[in-house]
RNA sequence: GCGGGCGUGGCGAAACUGGCAGACGCACCAGACUUAGAAUCUGGCGCUUAACGGCAUGUGGGUUCGAGUCCCUCCGCCCGCACCA
């Protein structure tokens, strides 16, 4: 045992000698309990007072526990809340827990825990943790999404999503019931998908095919898409969910994949996402980051025809047999020309009305009559827009049955269909020949256009650049690609296809650079210049984005020049740019290819000497006029995938009814919605956490009985980690409601959240589908807002301090490294002396001198140990941060305590062995995570959260250092010690009455503090008690009329010592419901201010003036004053600004 | 490549609307109390100069009586997005 001399004993077995010590660990411990015990924060929704919505973000419990970095916002948002609160608002400060995830699963699935256990466990240590801090949530609210209590209200939301799609009229998402009522009623069918060709008439649809078409609106959907498929994982990840081509958790390979999917149509509202950005107070960086995630771009659509009548040559047979106008089938196409011939002879009258109407493309399109498609003849058919026209006359009305096969077999060669009867054509044909246009005037999907899909669209944001063009490239998954290519160029292209479908996103994220590509054999005819361009096929063209083709006007375009450049295509300039700068500065590469909106057009007929926006304008009204494609707006944002094959997440609330169609094609059956008032479907117990043998997700290892109503297969895949987090800040507003997921009167009171605080990684993942559920709940009425937050704040990321070890091996790195990193068990371990490494690192050591300072060290035996070879290779690796003293290694205990350094030598500098430093990532394979516990047992919560916002702006990003501590710690001391100048402390006692300086002290506090707390930097804040104890220290005072308000101040930052200071001041209710002091300009204002006086801007002395003089009087006094006369030495002084109350400049 | 942000002592930073650059704190130095350390207190602390003074907010320029702050040029760092036509 050790002993101390009396009355001596080291700081961390400090007993206070005197009761009025600051004994903080008492002081936190009880007000702690008090708070519990009293329920001081508990929030009710009833309240006349104004409301404050302060909420943070959701975190995650994942194993590891908090370090110092992720309490940075919660106290940010606690001192905000408790400010609030003592200007008397109702204070809505909520915390839970986002309990879906990853982690817990991975973990599951390695150890055979259930995530739910382990979860629990993580949540019972955030919470211990968060306790110790201080905070002032109102715990009864507290929710976790993998509650089912929780999750029912998540799959509620999603059955809304399902039963919606977005009304493109009323610009909002409408109930699916809408849409069906529009389909019934117009005549026009359901432009079917490429995909789900399964639709015709509505009426006459099968129930599979009423839920294709559904699918292609719904708001949550199942479709076939290529998704990011994390084969490590076991799952798709959504966009945002994949950093360079690889999983944002745990840093898998990524690879593309095509699966039915469950997806939100969150491109449905890109527009209101990127308009009201403008509406909401967030940093610059977020919204711009939305923007980009968005990315709206404006353009216009063009199609491009293929070459009429190719030569065998060009075409060949693979490319298909049949021209465009040949679409009948051809077994029976002898026999339905007689037929059709025969009808056209026998039309009835309307059909003879018609034909005068529409013949020669009057309406803009060419139509034909009695045309022959597959089977079947159409009474008129646009082949371009794939428009069947039908007009109903008693021949066909008994033929009721064979035109709903017909219609079905139409519609899946993906023609639409609309129907008129013959009256209406005889009596309004007119009105008749209006909806001809219309439908013909809608847009068609991916991939058709004329001649049975064979005419290539492409979206082109530069219209102007069309003359340019010379060839057009389609994405490796184009459907054209196969169609249009030649039999010479079949195996290439099939070649290219394959090795482009087969790189992964990191492949092909990592050589962008590398132009690859092939020619399809097929060419185009240039819109415009008649001109025959060669089709491509290349990676460089996505195929989610526009139309999955590009026209390549190398000239202006960096990519398309690149390919151009790689293949030899011809280059054609049509923009003259208007300052000749990219041209002459240009060199090489530049001087041939600038993309530039500053410029003219020419060698670009009708457009030619326009100006780049004029020739945009007129190009498109152009293309429009002559159908060949129109103006248009997309987006780079992609729907969301919202299927995860996991375990650990809310079930989807879907259903399979079994159907004759699928059950052919080894389909799952029509999905359907679970009936509201079966929600919430439970997370099924699974007795492994891992995919079935035949790929499935977990769920489909649930037991035999897990099944809707008993009988139907439950949709088996959950859904991702951001669904519950969309939406939880309207549930704190009401958590134990089971009827809604929210009351009407719980959202009306709180609305929106006032502040939200969190970290600027969410930027395009779940800050993104916040603002989307949110406007998605506003359309259908649930709420009243349409952005869930009006104030956000990024708290900046706390980083660690690592500290670094280097180890000497007496081999060439490249020999060792050869041999792979395991092979380091077998030599001795020697580790060098940061500044020692440094010398050996840039070659100024040779082994010669390592020899000579390892003999002075250890003597002449170490050298038995170490064979010192003329080869050096040194490794760092980060040290345990608990081993080292600043940047000293404590080397008696990590020798000790850590085995990976046992029998180890230490090459010394000094006597000591120096790490070397640098900041990271606060993490724990860095070794260098500082627990927010720690601090707190040694100084206390108080001192931890003003120390936390002390080390600079909450926003930007820094190291934690503990070292600054002290001077937070030595500060709360100092408050504490001047309540203890307080002779009595009871309320009237006397020497309460404060002077005019202490009063001073107190306003210019009070004044800073206010303004400071409103614009959130509360670094500034700390600053401003600390000037302000030590004034009041130096001023002896400790009068009530001063403490009083200075402990209302500072409770929002240190709530403990501020409770107990209240209480010792004599007050037996908590200091949370007192009133926030108010500030008197009277009392805060200076009699007189040192003028700083300048020349020439340059301050050379002060001169003390009153404040109540005039501009003029200032003058006066500072031009008679003596100093001034030595400065001018005898000049006159051209000019004197006078600042009242600032500065004195002299101009001389 | 595009977009956003930022460059101030040995360190974290302050200076909000153009008005005394470096407040407040850490570290460091000196002193007091101590056998010593810890704690506490006092003083010093941008660079340069013996001193008067001079020079200093990444670089160079501009606007202004006056610039860390506004404008332009270049350099460096961080973050986000990235063959998005």
């Amino acid at each position: 045992m050790k002993l101390y001399p009396q009355g001596r004993v080291p700081f961390h077995k400090f007993v206070p000698r005197k009761q009025m010590e600051y004994n903080f660990k008492d002081i936190e411990k009880k007000w702690q309990q008090y708070w519990a015990k009293n329920k001081t924060f508990h929030t009710e929704t009833h309240s006349s007072k104004p409301k404050y919505y302060v909420l943070d973000m959701f975190p995650y419990p994942s194993g590891t526990g908090l370090h110092v970095g992720h309490p940075l916002g919660y106290i940010a948002s606690d001192i905000v809340a408790r400010y609030k609160r003592l200007h008397e608002f109702n204070v809505l400060h909520p915390m839970g827990y986002d309990s879906f995830g990853l982690p817990a699963e991975q973990y599951a699935i390695q150890t055979g825990q259930h995530p739910a256990v382990t979860t629990e466990q993580n949540i019972k240590r955030y919470r211990e943790q968060l306790d110790k801090i201080g905070f002032s949530f109102d715990w009864d609210r507290q929710v976790k999404t993998s509650d089912p209590k929780f999750y029912k209200w998540t799959q509620w939301i999603f059955l809304k999503l399902f039963n919606s799609w977005y009304n493109p009229e009323t610009d909002k998402a409408e109930s699916i019931d809408t849409l069906i009522e529009k389909f019934k009623s117009e005549r026009l069918t359901p432009n079917p998908s490429p995909k789900e060709r399964g639709a015709g008439s509505w009426d006459i649809m099968n129930e599979k095919e009423k839920s294709n078409v559904l699918m292609n609106y719904r708001l949550a959907y199942l479709s076939e898409a290529w998704v990011n498929w994390c084969p490590a994982l076991g799952t798709v990840l959504a966009n945002d969910e994949v950093k360079d081509g690889v999983s944002e958790r745990g840093g898998y390979p990524v690879e593309r994949k095509l699966m039915p999917q469950w997806s939100l149509r969150i491109t449905a509202y890109a527009e209101r996402l990127l308009k009201d950005l403008d509406t909401i107070d967030w940093s610059e960086s977020i919204k711009e980051a939305q923007r980009n995630w968005i990315g709206r771009s404006e353009g216009s659509s063009l199609t491009f025809r293929l070459t009429p009548n190719p030569s065998p040559k060009e075409r060949g047979t693979a490319a298909g047999k049949n021209s465009g106008y040949e679409t009948a089938d051809k077994l029976i196409w002898a026999e339905l020309k007689e037929f059709s011939r025969e009808n056209r002879k026998t039309s009835t009258e309307a059909e003879a009305i018609l034909w005068e109407r529409v013949r020669d493309s009057k309406l803009g399109y060419k139509i034909r009559r009695q045309h022959a498609i597959g089977q079947f003849i159409a009474d008129f058919v646009c082949l371009e827009k794939k428009l069947i026209i039908e007009v109903d006359g008693e021949i066909h009305s008994e033929q009721k049955e064979y035109d709903e096969t017909r219609t079905a077999i139409l519609a899946k060669a993906g023609y639409r269909l609309i129907r008129f009867t013959n009256d209406e054509v005889i009596t309004k044909a007119d009105w008749v020949c209006d909806e001809i246009k219309k439908a013909l005037d809608l847009p068609l999907s991916f991939g058709e256009g004329e001649r049975g899909g064979e005419a290539i669209e492409v979206f082109t944001t530069r219209p102007d650049t069309v003359f340019g063009a010379t060839f057009l490239t389609l994405a490796p998954e184009h459907e054209l690609v196969e169609k249009i290519t030649t039999p010479e160029y079949k195996k290439a292209v099939d070649e290219y296809v394959h090795y482009a479908k087969n790189r992964t996103e990191r492949e092909r994220q990592t050589d962008v650079k590398k132009v690859t590509g092939q020619f399809t054999g097929a060419y185009a005819i240039h819109p415009f210049t008649e001109e025959k361009i060669p089709i491509w096929t290349g990676e460089y063209v996505l195929a989610g984005y526009g139309t999955g083709a590009v026209m390549g006007v190398p000239a202006h375009d960096t990519r398309d020049f690149a390919f151009a450049k790689h293949f030899g295509l011809p280059i054609k300039k049509v923009i003259e740019p208007n300052s000749p700068s990219p041209l002459e500065k240009g060199q090489g590469d530049e001087a041939e290819c600038f993309d530039t909106y500053d410029g003219k057009c020419i060698n670009s007929d009708f457009i030619n000497g326009l100006d780049v926006k004029d020739a945009i304008k007129k190009i498109i009204s152009e293309i429009e006029k002559r159908g060949l494609g129109k103006g248009q707006v997309n987006y780079r944002m992609r729907d969301a995938i919202f299927g995860r094959q996991r375990y650990w997440g809310e079930p989807i609330p879907i259903y399979y009814v079994p159907d004759e169609a699928s059950a052919k094609s080894g389909g799952n059956g029509i999905p359907k919605a679970v009936d509201e008032k079966d929600l919430p479907v439970i997370l099924p117990e699974v007795d492994k956490f891992l995919p079935t043998e035949t790929g499935e997700p977990p769920l489909a290892r649930a037991s035999s009985t897990w099944k809707y109503k008993g009988k139907y297969e439950y949709e088996k895949t959950t859904m991702p980690g951001w669904a519950g987090s969309s939406w939880y800040y309207l549930r704190y507003m009401d958590p134990q409601n089971d009827k809604e997921f929210v009351s009407k009167e719980a959202v009306n009171y709180w609305k929106q959240v006032d502040l939200y605080i969190g970290g600027s990684e969410h930027a395009t993942g779940h800050l993104m589908y916040f603002r989307f559920w949110t406007k998605f709940l506003y359309d259908i009425g649930c709420i009243p807002f349409t952005e869930p937050a009006q104030k956000l704040i990024n708290q900046g990321m706390i980083q660690g301090e690592s500290r670094l070890v280097y180890r000497l091996f007496f081999r060439s790195g490249k020999d060792f490294l050869n041999r792979g990193i395991e092979n380091t068990e077998k030599y001795p371990k020697l580790y060098l002396s940061y500044n020692i490494a440094k010398r050996v690192l840039n070659n100024s050591y040779s082994p010669n001198d390592l020899r000579e300072m390892l003999v002075k060290q250890f003597g002449e035996s170490i050298l038995s140990k170490h064979i010192v070879t003329d080869s050096l290779f040194v490794l760092w690796t980060n040290v345990d941060i608990k081993f080292v003293n600043g940047s000293i290694l404590d080397i008696d205990r990590i020798s000790r305590e850590d085995s990976n350094f046992s029998n180890t030598d230490f090459l010394l500098e000094n006597g000591l062995y120096i790490c070397g430093e640098e900041v990271e990532k606060m993490s724990k394979s860095k070794l260098n995570v500082v627990n927010p516990d720690e601090m707190c047992d040694k100084y206390g919560a108080d001192c931890f959260r003003m120390y936390e916002m002390f080390l600079g702006p909450l926003e930007q990003s820094k190291p934690w250092n503990t070292n600054g501590i002290t001077g937070v710690f030595n500060f709360l001391k100092k408050l504490w010690r001047l309540f203890d100048l307080t002779p009595n402390p009871s309320p009237e006692g006397e020497g309460n009455t404060a002077g005019k300086a202490e009063l001073k002290i107190l306003h210019k506090t009070i004044k800073k503090i206010t303004e400071d707390i409103e614009r959130y930097s509360f670094n500034t804040c700390v600053s401003t008690f600390m000037i302000c104890v030590n004034e009041l220290t130096d001023l002896k005072s400790a009068k009530k009329e001063i403490l009083e308000p200075l402990v209302i101040l500072i409770s929002p930052f240190a709530p403990h010592i501020a409770e107990e200071l209240w209480q010792k001041l004599g007050y037996t209710e908590s200091v949370t419901f007192a009133r926030w002091p108010k500030y008197d300009r009277q009392l805060a204002a200076d009699d007189t201010f040192a003028y700083p006086v300048s020349f020439n801007g340059k301050t050379k002395f002060n001169i003390e003036l009153p404040l109540s003089l005039t501009k003029e009087e200032v003058e006066k006094q500072v031009i008679l004053s003596e100093e001034t006369k030595k400065f001018l030495h005898g000049n006159q002084p051209k000019k004197v600004i006078v600042v009242p109350g600032r500065i004195v400049n002299v101009v001389v």
